[in-house]
DNA sequence: CGGTCTCTTGACGGAGTTCAAAGCTAGTGG
DNA sequence: CCACTAGCTTTGAACTCCGTCAAGAGACCG
């Protein structure tokens, strides 16, 4: 069964009894987020934090220009939500959708806490899944001030190698931070030589 | 005395009795690092996070260029340490050091593991805190794609009002992302308008 | 097939960089 | 307390990377 991915993902840094595995799904609402579905708009409240199981979601912000700026890509085996909202459960200015049909086990902020309280090894995973996404956040933003867009194109096709075929190219232009434009001319123009 | 500062910070999130106080100090380490001292180099193991009783330190990357690129200040308050050395034991790419005489309190990360077994409230208090520099430092790679030069200028007068006079300027600019030059164009001449 | 969305390509423009030189400030030593 | 030096800031001109705008060429979906 699905749940079994959650469960692997957990094992992998904390144990948990069988009664605690059962205690924990009784939180959990599983649920299908068909392709260009919504799992959280702008200016609602992020409620809960998704683990995607299958599929892809992607998390986004939209500048006053109108453009698109990816913070996170999420496929099997990550969680996302927006942090911001979902811990001090104020608006969001973040969108989250699916790149293509996806399979998630919501947790909700409130069975989050009640869990931290009850499984106190819940925290723990917790705590060391924010510790990993806070080294990749940081590391993303020095890559962001010191490389190239072309270096960063670079890494984004080490980072996920699962998605560059499967996705539009004009998201990975969002998420390296260059033009869907620019981008096509990194890959094809690629040596812009001044002629002999 | 000066440990209050530290007990403070964590009275905000968690209620410690004082045997527990007493129990997380004999864990600490307190120690004054000079101006322009290192606290941690490139190439060596981040065994320790370090929570700021006063002064300033700041976090840094320098890139093949040999250009700097500062990912956090941390005044008053703040903690700081590489996340990716201090929770792997693996080499850092950051250096820290001290814009000013500073005086800091150290944990070990053997300590702090330690420590969350002892005292669970702990590891919620640093589950906090890792959630809310998660927060930071995503809305700041937000900045970084959405915003100009001169956009986040602004912010950071916002976020380290105490820092914009004490604080050479160029160091400013390494942490907006643009050269010195660049960042006292933006101050002075600002109004580039074309002749008419 | 037709329409919409994505990708490509090119000419032009602008935000930010590079290099260089000169003025300023601050720390240091006598 | 002054002099000297080293580093910081400013300013300017030339340059680069990347964005903007526009138009055409695929690619996907009903």
């Amino acid at each position: 069964m699905s749940l079994q991915k959650l469960i692997g993902s957990l094992q992998k840094h904390i144990a948990l009894s069988a009664q605690e595995q059962e205690l924990l799904s009784d939180f959990l609402v599983f649920k299908i987020i068909k392709k260009r579905q919504f799992l959280l708009h702008e200016g609602q409240i992020a409620r809960e934090v998704a683990f995607v199981v299958s599929g892809c979601l992607r998390s986004y912000s939209i500048d006053q220009n109108g453009f698109e700026h990816i913070l996170q890509f999420a496929p099997t085996g990550w969680w996302i939500t927006d942090m911001y909202s979902f811990i001090s459960q104020q608006q969001t200015h973040l969108t989250i959708d699916a790149l293509m049909d996806t399979e998630v086990y919501l947790l909700s902020r409130e069975n989050q806490l009640i869990l931290f309280d009850k499984i106190p090894k819940l925290e723990r995973y917790f705590r060391i899944v924010t510790e990993n996404s806070l080294v990749g956040s940081r590391q993303r933003l020095i890559d962001n001030l010191s490389l190239t867009a072309s270096q960063r194109y670079g890494i984004f096709c080490n980072t996920y190698p699962t998605l560059i075929h499967d996705i539009p190219q004009k998201l990975i232009a969002a998420y390296i931070g260059v033009t869907p434009e620019f981008l096509s001319k990194l890959k094809n123009g690629g040596a812009k030589t001044k002629k002999s």
